[in-house]
RNA sequence: GCUCGAAUGGUGGAAUCGGUAGACACGAGGGACUUAAAAUCCCUUGGCCAGUGAUGGCUGUGCGGGUUCAAGUCCCGCUUCGAGUACCA
C-alpha cells in the first residue's frame, strides 16, 4: 500500500480537533513546560515557507516535552495592530479590522495544514478589546508609578506624593527626567497643576517633551528601532528630528536590571551582546567646571578621568541650555548663526557628512586640576541626550576631540609616555601617565598621576574628585526611554483624558476604552491624529466615564488623548495573557501565573533584539514589581531561527526576440536575464508548457534547449513577490504533505542559521517517509508488524536512535536527528525488521517530527489513544555496547597482525594482552613500541621509540 | 571604527570532551526491473597517484605559524564574508 499523505493528514487533523488533543489546562500534578513562538503580524501576503521554520522547531520540542510527561503550553496568536493594514486602509478605505481579520483567517488556514500542536482556545489578538484592556491597564499602572532606585523597583505614585508632603525631595533616590529640588512646604504650596507637572518628572509612563523621530510621510513618530539608516523601517521614508510632547515609558530606570538579568537567562551570546550594547552601560565620573569670571558652573561626564590634565577646551551640545548662559555678547551673532545652521541639518545629514563644525562661545572654564582657563566651544558632535550634554575635550586621547582641535588649531597635550599624537590621537586605555601635572609648571593642586597606569589614574582621580567635592562617580546608560505615542488610527487608544492641559486616567472600571470608528484614517485638518475625527466617541467616553465625577473641563475641545499606542505595546505582555486568555478580571489569574511562571522556550527572529525583546523584558519587570508576573525574566531560553531566503530562477531571453536560451548556451547570444516563477521550475529545469501559460506574452515563446531541457539560472535573494521566488507552504503540503514539509524545513540545516530555500532536496525527505511507511505495509497492502522477539541488530539500531534523537532535540539539532532516523530506517529495512515493539517505539520517536504519519501508524498498531499521549522511550546502554575493538599493528604499509580486545579495554589490558602474545611480544621488542594510546572504545595510536 | 559570529566536496550540511574528516541528503555517473515512463532498488562519487583487482600511498577543513602521540576543533598572527552598533565622551 502506498503512503497516501493526502488521505492521512486531513484525517488526523480532524481527529485532533474533535478530540481536543491539544487543549491544555493547568494541572498541578504535572510539571509545566511553556513553549512560545513570537506571534506573527498577519500580513496580506500570507505565509511563505520561511514563517513556519520557527513554529515547526518549537512544535517538535513541545510535542517531545509532552511525550516526556510535561504539561505543555504551546499557544499561538496574532500581533494584529500594525502599519500595513492602516496604509492599506488609507489607500482603499477598507477598514483595517476587516483586512486584518481576513489575513488572520488565511494565516490560520495555512497553519492548520502543517499540523501544529497549538491550543487554539488560547488564541489572542492584540486588537481585541478583551486583550488590549490589559495593555491599557498596564499603561495606567505605569502612569501611577515611580521608580525607587533604593528599592530597585516600581512603587505606587502615592508613596512619592506622601514623601513630598513630608520631606520634599530630601533624601529621595528615584528615577526622574530631571533632578529637582524642593521642600515639603514648596510642594504643598504648589497648585494642582504644578504638582501634576512635577509628578510627570517621576512617573514611569509620562508625558515628555522629547526629540522624536518624526516621519512626515507616515505622519507619525517612530521608535529608535523602527528607524534604520535615517529612514523608516517600513516604507523607507525619510525621518527627521522634531520636538514633540509624547507619552514615554521610563525604560531607562530599569537599565541596570535589564543588564543584570541577561546573566540569568539562556540566550545566545550574540543576542545578549546586542542588548548589552543597546543598554550601553558606561562607568565614569562627573566633574564640575566653573565658568571663569562668573558664578556659573557646569558638569561634564567622562570615562577618562585620568586625562584631566590634558583638557584643552570644553564642548557643549548646541541644544544645551548652557549655551545661552555662556555665550558672550561679542560671540552672540556667531553662535546664533551656528545654532541656526545645525537646526537645519537633519540627523541623517549629520551622519552622512561628518564635517567638523563648531563655534567659540566667548567664555572660559577653569580646569579644577590645573587652574587653567580653557575655552568653551559649541559643536554638534556632542549630543544633548547623552551624559550632561557637555564634555571636556582631551584631543590627545580622543579621536573626535583630536579632529576638532586640528580643525580649530587648539592645543594638544599628550598624557601617555611615549605616545605619538602628531598624526592621530592615542585612544587606547593603556600606558603610563605623564604630564599630569606637566614638568616645569607650578602645580595648582597637590595631586599627581604621573607614573601610574591609566587604570590606576582613573581610580585615583575618582577618589580625588569625590574627596574634594568636585563631582561624583556616575554610571550612564545609552538606553533611552521608549516613546509610546503614535499618531495613527490602528492601535490601542490611550485611556486618558485631559483637564487643564494635564492628563488623567479614565477610571479602571471603564476599561477597555474601545477604538472608535472614524470617517477617515488620515490626520484631521487641524493636524490632530486620526482619532480626532471621532468627536462623538470622545464626548461619549467623557460622559460615560468622567463627567459624573465632575472632573472634566467642559471647554476642552478634545478631552481625550488622540494618539494611539505603538506596535510593541500589545506584544509586551502577550505571553502572560496566553496563560489565562479569557480572564476579564485580571491580566492573568495569580494562581495560573504561579503555575506557568514564564516561557521556558521562546523561538523567534533576531530582528527583535533591541525592540520587542527589550520592551517585553521591561514590561515584565514592571509587572513583577507589583507581583502581577511572578518571574523577573519572561523568556528563560531563547532560540533565534534564521531567515529563509529565496532562491530565484532566471530565464534568458535573446534581445529583441521571444526566444529563450538555456543557461549553458546563453553566452553564445546577447541575452537579458528575467525572473521566472520558481513554482514552474523543478530542479532548475523549466516546465515549458507552464511557462507559456504563465504570461500571455510568453504564449508563443521559442526555446533553445540543451539535452532536450531548458535549464534556468539561479540566485539567492530575499523572498519576495517581485522576484517570483516566494514558495508557499500549502503548495509544498499539496505536493509532498505536511510531514515532508516539517522534516525538510528541519533537515535544511541548523534552525538558528539563515539559509536559502531550495526545494531540490525535498525528495530525500519524502522518500524517507515512504521507506518508513514500507516498514509497516508492503506493496500489496499487507500489514507487516508482527509480535516476537526483536533481533539484536534491530535493538541496537533502535536504541542508538533513541539516544541520538533525545540528545539532538535537547540541543535543537533537528537536522542531525532526521539523519539518524534515515540511518535507522535504512538499517531496519536492510534487516527486514518488522518487530512490533521496535516499530511502536520508532513511531513514538517520529511523532514530534511527522505527527500525521506517526498517528496513522500508531493506530494501525492497534493503539486507541493519540500518539501525542504516548511515552517517550529511554535507551538502554546494554544494546549499544560494542563487542570488541581491534588493534591492528601495521608497518611499512603492511598489517602485521590484528588483535581483538573487549570494547572497554584500557591501557593496562592492552599492554598485558599484547605482551602475552608471543608474536606481538617479539614485534613490540623489534619495533620498540613504547606506548599504545587508547581512548574509550578506540585504539588511537601506537608510539614507536 | 568597535562588538559578536562564521569559513569543511559540485550543493545543503555532519563530526558531543582534541581521537578514523566529509555522516545524512541532494546533485552527478553507472546498473537492475519495465514495451516505455514514473516509482523502487543496487553500485560509484573530496583531489592526486599506483595496481587487472581486493587494495595501497600521498594530499586535504580560508591563509601563515605554534602546542600535542593526535588539531576542522586549542593558542598566536592574518584574509574574506555575515550580523549588530556607531560622533555615547
Amino acid at each position: 500500500m502506498e503512503y497516501n499523505f493526502r488521505e492521512i493528514e486531513p484525517k488526523w487533523q480532524k481527529y485532533w480537533v474533535e478530540h481536543q488533543t491539544y487543549k491544555v489546562t493547568e494541572n498541578k500534578d504535572k510539571k509545566k513546560f511553556y513553549v512560545l513562538n513570537m506571534f506573527p503580524y498577519p500580513s496580506g501576503a500570507g505565509l511563505h515557507v520561511g514563517h513556519p521554520l520557527g513554529y515547526i522547531a518549537s512544535d517538535i520540542y513541545a510535542r517531545y516535552k509532552r511525550l516526556q510527561g510535561f504539561n505543555v503550553l504551546n499557544p499561538m496568536g496574532y500581533d494584529a495592530y500594525g502599519l500595513p493594514a492602516e496604509q492599506y486602509a488609507i489607500q482603499t478605505g477598507q477598514h483595517p479590522a476587516i483586512t486584518t481579520a481576513a489575513n488572520i483567517n488565511r494565516y490560520r488556514e495555512q497553519l492548520d495544514k502543517i499540523g501544529f500542536s497549538f491550543d487554539w482556545d488560547r488564541e489572542v489578538r492584540t486588537c481585541d478589546p478583551g486583550y488590549y484592556h490589559w495593555t491599557q491597564w498596564a499603561f495606567q499602572k505605569m502612569f501611577n508609578s515611580y521608580y525607587c532606585n533604593t528599592r530597585q523597583q516600581a512603587r505606587p505614585i502615592e508613596e512619592l506624593i506622601a514623601a513630598f508632603q513630608a520631606n520634599g525631595t530630601e533624601g529621595l533616590d528615584v528615577a526622574c527626567s530631571e533632578e529637582l529640588n524642593f521642600t515639603a512646604d514648596e510642594w504643598n504650596a504648589m497648585g494642582e497643576k504644578r504638582q501634576q507637572e512635577t509628578l510627570m518628572n517621576y512617573r514611569i509612563a509620562y508625558l515628555g517633551e522629547t526629540m522624536v523621530n518624526w516621519c512626515p510621510k507616515l505622519g507619525t513618530v517612530l521608535a529608535n528601532d523602527e528607524v534604520v539608516d535615517g529612514v523608516s523601517e517600513r516604507g523607507g521614508y525619510p525621518v527627521v528630528q522634531k520636538k514633540m510632547r509624547q507619552w514615554c515609558l521610563r525604560v531607562s530606570a530599569y537599565a541596570q536590571r535589564l543588564l543584570d538579568g541577561l546573566d540569568t537567562i539562556d540566550w545566545t551570546d550574540s543576542l545578549k551582546e546586542t542588548q548589552r550594547n543597546w543598554i550601553g552601560r558606561s562607568e565614569g565620573t562627573e566633574v564640575q567646571f566653573k565658568v571663569k569670571d562668573s558664578d556659573k558652573s557646569f558638569t561634564i561626564f567622562t570615562t577618562r578621568a585620568d586625562t584631566m590634565f590634558g583638557v584643552t577646551f570644553m564642548v557643549l551640545a548646541p541644544e544645551s541650555e548652557l549655551v545661552a548662559e555662556v555665550t558672550t555678547d561679542e560671540q552672540k551673532a556667531d553662535v546664533d548663526a551656528y545654532l541656526d545652521a545645525t537646526k537645519k541639518r537633519t540627523e541623517r545629514e549629520r551622519i552622512a557628512d561628518r564635517r567638523v563644525t563648531g563655534v567659540f562661545s566667548g567664555s572660559y572654564a577653569i580646569n579644577p586640576f590645573t587652574g587653567e582657563a580653557i575655552p568653551i566651544w559649541i559643536s554638534d558632535y556632542v549630543l544633548a541626550g547623552y551624559g550632561t550634554g557637555a564634555i571636556m575635550a582631551v584631543p590627545a586621547h580622543d579621536s573626535r576631540d583630536y579632529a576638532f582641535a586640528k580643525h580649530f588649531n587648539l592645543p594638544i597635550i599628550p598624557l601617555v609616555e611615549g605616545c605619538d599624537v602628531s598624526e592621530e590621537s592615542f585612544d587606547a586605555k593603556e600606558g603610563i601617565v605623564t604630564n599630569s601635572p606637566r614638568a616645569g609648571v607650578e602645580p595648582y593642586i597637590d595631586f599627581s598621576l604621573n607614573g601610574l597606569t591609566i587604570k590606576e589614574a582613573i581610580a585615583a582621580t575618582k577618589e580625588y574628585v569625590k574627596a574634594h567635592h568636585l563631582g561624583r562617580v556616575k554610571v550612564n546608560y545609552r538606553l533611552r526611554d521608549a516613546i509610546f505615542s503614535r499618531q495613527r488610527y490602528w492601535g490601542e487608544p490611550f485611556p486618558v483624558y485631559y483637564k487643564d492641559g494635564m492628563p488623567y486616567m479614565i477610571p479602571e472600571e471603564c476599561l477597555p476604552l474601545e477604538l472608535p470608528e472614524v470617517s477617515k484614517f488620515l490626520p484631521t485638518e487641524t493636524g490632530e491624529p486620526p482619532l480626532g475625527h471621532a468627536t462623538r466617541w470622545a464626548w461619549d467616553t467623557v460622559n460615560r466615564c468622567v463627567v459624573e465625577n465632575s472632573r472634566i473641563d467642559q471647554k476642552t475641545i478634545f478631552p481625550l488623548e488622540l494618539n494611539t499606542m505603538p506596535g510593541f505595546a500589545g506584544s509586551s505582555a502577550y505571553y502572560l495573557r496566553y496563560m489565562d486568555p479569557k480572564n476579564d478580571k485580571a491580566l492573568v489569574d495569580k494562581d495560573i501565573d504561579e503555575y506557568w511562571k514564564n516561557v521556558d522556550l521562546y523561538v523567534g527572529g533576531t530582528e527583535h533584539a533591541t525592540g520587542h525583546l527589550i520592551y517585553s523584558r521591561f514590561w515584565n519587570k514592571f509587572l513583577h514589581d507589583y507581583g502581577y508576573s511572578c518571574t523577573e525574566e519572561p523568556f528563560q531560553k531563547l532560540i533565534n531561527q534564521g531567515m529563509i531566503q529565496g532562491r530565484s530562477n532566471f530565464v534568458y531571453r535573446i534581445k529583441d526576440t521571444n526566444t529563450f536560451v538555456s543557461l549553458n548556451l546563453k553566452d553564445q547570444y546577447d541575452t537579458t536575464p528575467l525572473h521566472v516563477d520558481v513554482n514552474i521550475v523543478s530542479g532548475d529545469v523549466l516546465d515549458i508548457e507552464a511557462f507559456r501559460k504563465w504570461r500571455p506574452e510568453y504564449e508563443n515563446a521559442e526555446f533553445i534547449l540543451e539535452d532536450g531541457k531548458y535549464v534556468c539560472g539561479w540566485a539567492i535573494e530575499k523572498m519576495s513577490k517581485s522576484m517570483f521566488n516566494v514558495v508557499n507552504p500549502d503548495m509544498i503540503v499539496e505536493k509532498f504533505g505536511a510531514d515532508t514539509l516539517r522534516l525538510y524545513e528541519m533537515f535544511l540545516g541548523p534552525v538558528e542559521q539563515s539559509k536559502p530555500w531550495d526545494t531540490n532536496g525535498i525528495d530525500g525527505c519524502h522518500r524517507f517517509l515512504k521507506k518508513f511507511w514500507a516498514l509497516f505495509y508492503d506493496r500489496s497492502g499487507n500489514f507487516l508488524p508482527a509480535e516476537g522477539e526483536a533481533g539484536k541488530d534491530a535493538l541496537k539500531s533502535l536504541h542508538k536512535l533513541i539516544k541520538k534523537v533525545t540528545g539532538d532535540i535537547e540541543a535543537f539539532s533537528y537536522n542531525t536527528s532526521i539523519s539518524a532516523f534515515m540511518i535507522c530506517v535504512n538499517e531496519l529495512s536492510a534487516q527486514k525488521c518488522h518487530n512490533k515493539d521496535v516499530l511502536r517505539t520508532l513511531v513514538v520517536l517520529m511523532a514530534p517530527f511527522a505527527p500525521h504519519i506517526a498517528e496513522e501508524l500508531w493506530h494501525a498498531l492497534g493503539e486507541e489513544n493519540s500518539v501525542c499521549d504516548a511515552e517517550w522511550p529511554a535507551w538502554n546502554e546494554e544494546y549499544l555496547a560494542e563487542d570488541s575493538m581491534k588493534l591492528s599493528i601495521s608497518f611499512n604499509g603492511k598489517t602485521r597482525f590484528t588483535l581483538d580486545f573487549p570494547a572497554d579495554a584500557d591501557n593496562a589490558t592492552i599492554e598485558k594482552t599484547v605482551l602475552a602474545d608471543e608474536q606481538s611480544k617479539k614485534y613490540i621488542e623489534d619495533k620498540q613500541i613504547v606506548k599504545v594510546i587508547i581512548v574509550p572504545k578506540r585504539i588511537v595510536n601506537i608510539v614507536l621509540k
